[in-house]
DNA sequence: AATGCACTCAACCGCACATCT
DNA sequence: CAGATGTGCGGTTGAGTGCAT
C-alpha cells in the first residue's frame, strides 16, 4: 500500500544555495522533458542530490523562464496591499497570481521586509490594517467606524463566496476553483464591476486619519439572500472558524499619500442591494434584497450618521485597472 | 580595518489537502 | 475505505550583504 517516501533522509541530500552547475542541471532536465513530470523522481533523473520538494521551491522561485526580475513598481505593491487587504496572509499564492511574474515567495518577503513595515510607520496594523492602539486613542470615532467597516467587508467576502459557492454548483460540471481564486475572479467580473456601481453610487466614506471625528451612519454590505441557503452556512461557518486569518480587511490603503479609508453606506437599506445573479442568463446584477434576508451572525450595530464623500480609497481598489472579465464563468461554461 | 547591527531574500520546514495504492 | 504519498502553500530561518560606529 501507498508509496516510497517523497525524500529519503537517509540520504545525503544537499541543502542550501544552489550552484550553476544545479541550476543548469536542473533546467536542462525540464527543457528537454517539457515540464517537471514527477518532482519526486526528478532528482534522481536529473541528476541532482536534492530532494524533489527543493527542486519544485528553486524552480518555481527562480528557474522559471516567466519569473519576473527587478524591484516592485508602485503599482505592483499597491496591488499587494490592496489584495492583501482582501485577503490576508493565507493566500500569498493568490496574491501573487494577480502579479505576472511574481512569485508568493518574492511577495511575501516583500511584505514581510518592507510593506508590512511601512503600515506600521503609518501606524495601521498590517496584520488587520486596523489603527494601531495607539492611533486609536486619537480617532476613537474612526477606529469603531472602522471594526464596523470590517463587519461590512466580512459580509460582502461572504456573500461572495456564497454566490460563488452556488454558482459553482449550478455549473457543477466544471473543476471547482479555489475559494479565493472565485473571490478574486468576482471582484475582477461583471459582478465586481456592478459592485463599483453601486459602491460608486451609494457609498460615502470617511478617513480615520484625514477625518479626527465624525458621527456616522452606516448600513450593512450584508446583502445575502435566502437563495444562497446551505452554502452560506457552509462559508459563514468557514469565515468563523477562521476568522483571524480570513478576516475581511476593511481599509483600503494608498501607501505613498497615505490614503487609508473604510467605506460605508449612507443608508442601511443601501447596503442590502447587493449582487443579485440572473442564472440563466449567466449574468449578475443588483437588485433589492429583503434585510430580513439578512445572514444571522452579521455584525448590524452600525450607528447611523454618515458623512459623504465621493473621493474613496475604496474607489482605489474597485478602479484598479484588473482584467474585467468573467472568464471564469465562460470557463465553467466550456467545461 | 574590525566589529556589530539591520536588512534582504533564497531556501527550508511543517502543515493541509489531493491523489494514489 | 484507510492510510501513504505528492503537491502546494504559508511561516520561518539563516547566510550574505551593506552600513554605521
Amino acid at each position: 500500500m501507498g508509496r516510497t517516501p517523497c525524500c529519503d533522509n537517509k540520504k545525503a541530500l544537499k541543502k542550501g544555495p544552489w550552484s550553476p552547475e544545479e541550476d543548469e542541471l536542473l533546467l536542462n532536465y525540464i527543457s528537454k522533458n517539457h515540464g517537471h513530470g514527477s518532482w519526486r523522481s526528478l532528482p534522481k533523473l536529473a541528476g541532482l542530490q536534492r530532494c524533489g520538494k527543493s527542486c519544485r521551491l528553486r524552480w518555481i522561485n527562480y528557474l522559471r523562464p516567466d519569473i519576473k526580475r527587478g524591484p516592485f513598481n508602485k503599482d505592483e505593491e499597491q496591488l499587494i496591499i490592496q489584495l492583501h487587504g482582501m485577503l490576508g496572509n493565507r493566500w500569498w499564492a493568490t496574491i501573487a497570481s494577480q502579479l505576472p511574474g511574481r512569485t508568493d515567495n518574492e511577495i511575501k518577503n516583500l511584505w514581510n521586509t518592507h510593506l508590512r513595515k511601512r503600515l506600521i510607520a503609518m501606524g495601521i496594523d498590517p496584520q488587520t490594517h486596523e489603527l494601531l492602539a495607539s492611533n486609536c486613542l486619537n480617532h476613537n470615532a474612526s477606529a469603531s467606524a472602522a471594526t464596523r467597516h470590517m463587519a461590512q467587508w466580512e459580509s460582502a467576502r461572504l456573500e461572495a463566496e456564497a454566490r460563488l459557492s452556488r454558482e459553482s454548483s449550478l455549473f457543477s460540471h466544471a473543476p471547482e476553483k479555489s475559494e479565493s481564486d472565485h473571490f478574486l475572479r468576482l471582484w475582477n467580473s461583471n459582478v465586481g464591476k456592478s459592485f463599483r456601481k453601486l459602491t460608486s453610487d451609494k457609498f460615502a466614506c470617511q478617513s480615520p486619519i484625514s477625518q479626527a471625528s465624525s458621527s456616522t451612519k452606516c448600513g450593512l454590505l450584508s446583502a445575502v439572500t435566502t437563495e444562497v441557503g446551505n452554502n452560506l452556512t457552509g462559508s459563514s461557518t468557514m469565515a468563523g472558524n477562521q476568522n483571524e486569518d480570513l478576516a475581511y480587511r476593511p481599509f483600503l490603503i494608498n501607501t505613498e499619500d497615505v490614503e487609508y479609508k473604510p467605506f460605508q453606506f449612507n443608508t442601511e437599506e443601501e447596503g442590502y442591494k447587493l449582487f443579485q445573479s440572473n442564472t440563466e442568463a449567466g449574468e449578475f446584477k443588483i437588485c433589492q434584497t429583503n434585510t430580513e434576508d439578512r445572514m444571522a451572525g452579521s455584525v448590524s450595530s452600525c450607528s447611523n450618521d454618515l458623512e459623504n464623500s465621493s473621493d474613496t480609497a475604496l474607489q482605489l481598489l474597485l478602479d484598479y485597472p484588473i482584467n474585467d472579465d468573467m472568464s471564469f464563468l465562460g470557463n465553467n461554461a466550456d467545461d
